[in-house]
DNA sequence: ATTGAGACCTGTCGGC
DNA sequence: TGCCGACAGGTCTCAA
């Protein structure tokens, strides 16, 4: 999503919505009421991020809330507008910049979200309100996540999967930070901390690996790098661990509902 | 309060 | 080629 942001930025920060439609009446959820009224006339003030919400401030006070689900996508037309494009049966919400870009939303699973909120209400968005630390911020470090792993009876991975623990770390990447710390996704969180709730050597090594793989994944978002690229875990199925010297063989479980990719070897 | 299972949608891919 | 099930990068709700 940071990666989103940095794209959509130049489009739409100090840019008016000047038109907005909306193809169908909802993604997951409705679209607010008068949804298309509270767009339309508005300057986007400023382009935010929070965990993997997209926050656009606007200039009626307002802040346009948008999440991606798993499907979602941003397409971008700068001017002039492409002749006789008939778009996409996913482009659910189309932004008519007055630049004459247009900003179109694609959803095909529409497990994505666009909703408004006020600002100083934020908090009380019904999960934006409860996110823990932004991973790359200096308020998560090895602990503030030992902290929250504490009491935690669940498998380390998918507590990095409760976006209280960390807000805005994925599937992938909570495999991928799992391998890069050399921890196994299945012992308990609370392993990484000690009883009394300080951080332990695998906790230093977590928080920064998340650190490290979230970092390098907008890097290479920033350079278009990553066509062909894969991960150095995940979807790595039954493949040699890229671990240099492990030798390891990539294995696949199921936990919680997700598919977490691990090397038995080196991660423990 | 925490946890797991199922739900929400559509598209894609592999197997037959 | 067509059909079918499994699976997909994320939440949300509900029941135990």
């Amino acid at each position: 999503m940071e990666s989103v942001r940095r794209a959509l930025d130049p489009w739409l920060t100090g840019a008016r919505i000047v038109d907005a439609e909306l193809r169908r009446p909802d993604l997951r959820l409705p679209f607010p009421p008068r949804f298309r009224a509270r767009l339309v006339g508005h300057t986007v003030r400023a382009l935010r991020r929070r965990a993997k919400y997209l926050l656009a401030e606007l200039s009626s006070g307002e802040t346009l809330v948008v999440h991606l689900g798993m499907s979602g996508s941003f397409r971008i037309d700068p001017p002039p507008p492409a002749a006789g494009a008939t778009g996409d049966k996913h482009d659910h919400v189309v932004l008519h910049m007055e630049s004459g870009a247009t900003i179109t939303f694609n959803d095909p699973r529409r497990f994505g979200q666009m909703v408004l909120a006020d600002p100083v209400q934020l908090h009380l968005h019904p999960a934006v309100g409860r996110l823990g630390p932004e991973p790359l911020s200096d308020a998560f470090d090895a602990a503030a996540l030992a902290r929250a792993c504490w009491k935690k009876r669940a498998a380390l991975k998918v507590a990095l999967l409760d976006q209280r623990v960390v807000a805005g770390l994925g599937n992938i990447y909570a495999s991928e930070a799992l391998h890069g710390a050399r921890l196994s996704p299945f012992r308990r969180a609370s392993t990484i901390a000690t009883a009394s709730g300080a951080p332990r050597r695998s906790a230093h090594a977590l928080a920064r690996a998340i650190k490290t793989v979230l970092a390098a994944a907008i890097d290479r978002a920033a350079m278009a790098d990553y066509r062909g690229r894969r991960f150095r875990v995940y979807d790595r199925e039954g493949e040699r661990c890229l671990r240099r010297g492990c030798g390891g063989v990539v294995k696949r479980r199921s936990q919680a509902g997700r598919s977490t990719f691990y090397c038995p070897v080196c991660q423990r």
